[in-house]
DNA sequence: TCCTCTATCTTGACAGTGCAAAGATTCTCG
DNA sequence: CGAGAATCTTTGCACTGTCAAGATAGAGGA
């Protein structure tokens, strides 16, 4: 269908998630709101409501689809790397370059009080987005990639474990950090090679090799 | 003056942020309304306008006030801490623990979009907690404890700036994570242990000795 | 004491919001 | 072809932040 101006929009529910992405990058999380998404999908303003039941239903796929496009980021962004003392680093780069290119989608991505947070969809986005992580973490620690579904028994080795979270922690952490403004001590000009430096510790420390 | 029923509160600004701190926190940053404040101070709606300008001024007095609280909850449990091993696990416990335990306040303290984020006010109260921060890492690293006003210069030596900047992002970026339920995949009996652990081994990092 | 100026607070109005109920239109499938 | 389901619109409501205008109180000088 698809066509305009008729009263079955056809593909009201995508026309709504991509006016949502632009909503939200363009108004920010502070002044998005449910009835512009439906203005500039050019119908009315509770016709949201069927297809995505609140505003909460609403940013739960939006913040699915952030997680979507973030894992894609990294997933790209790896292919390219050439050893394990560029791949960490260059992960941290690609994570912290997401979050400042595009600063409401991760802000609405980590605000479980305005999703749906244990929605199968959003869960599912966010575990294969972890997973990709774990994985860098895994070829850092010199063992082979693991896929999502034998991840979610994995973790009763607590080495790895261990190795994981103080990856993903120092990754967010300088991404949340950098995006909300809260890195003004580090001087724009040093700011990646500090990036670099640190991410490189942080993954030569996790390998068995040094 | 702070008698009841009186055209003049005498100390309504105060109130005010009290009245701020209560509603933050019991119905979130998602339902936090000026309204609500004035309403809970016995004055009129528009009373807050005259002390705090728009609703981002009054946002972000708030903001300073946790940043504050912040600082006094790292110094009280630092105070406790026996050793350099012990020294950085408290840090992180204790950040961790006050975003559990006021993640409303956390939220907003971190949501530059949503404050005057070059309020002096909230800049001073930030760069205060900044500074317990960097002491524990100086301290980690041998190094004698330093001054805000010394720490504004002293970021030209960068092995004390990439320390520093490991040591926030794994602090921050457990909290965040913690907080906003991004970390399921730990079990709960596991979590204080596996904090303990990994900052134990991101503090060790960064001593000289080892 | 009185009087003006300024700070403080109230009142009323406005455009905008999310949500819910009820109605209209179109599609689907027997 | 016709009934029921799916999809979208209309209307109404309580609530919000901001603004403009007015009311009240305190402070300091004559």
């Amino acid at each position: 269908m698809a066509r305009e101006q008729a009263y079955h929009h056809g593909a009201l529910r995508e026309a709504l998630l991509e006016a949502g992405d632009m909503v939200l990058a363009e108004r920010g999380l502070k002044d998005f709101t449910l009835r512009e998404c439906a203005r500039r999908a050019g119908v009315s303003h509770s016709a949201p409501k069927h297809h995505f039941g609140d505003a909460a239903g609403f940013l739960t796929q939006i913040a699915a689809r952030g997680f979507d496009r973030l894992r894609e980021s990294l997933e790209t962004r790896l292919a390219a790397a050439r050893d394990l003392d560029e791949e960490f680093a260059e992960t941290t780069r690609a994570y912290v370059g997401f979050a400042e290119a595009n600063p409401e989608h991760f802000r609405i991505m980590f605000r479980c009080d305005l999703l749906h947070d244990m929605d199968e969809t959003l869960v599912r986005a966010a575990q294969r987005t972890f997973t990709v992580l774990t994985n860098v973490i895994r070829r850092q620690r010199g063992e082979p990639e693991i896929t999502l579904e034998e991840l979610n028994g994995a973790f009763s080795f607590a080495a790895l474990l261990e190795d994981t979270l103080i990856g993903w922690c120092h990754i967010h952490g300088f991404a949340h950090l950098k995006m909300e403004r809260q890195l003004r001590i580090v001087p724009d000009q040093d700011f990646e090679s500090l990036l670099t430096r640190t991410s490189a510790r942080v993954g030569r420390m996790m390998r068995p090799s040094s």
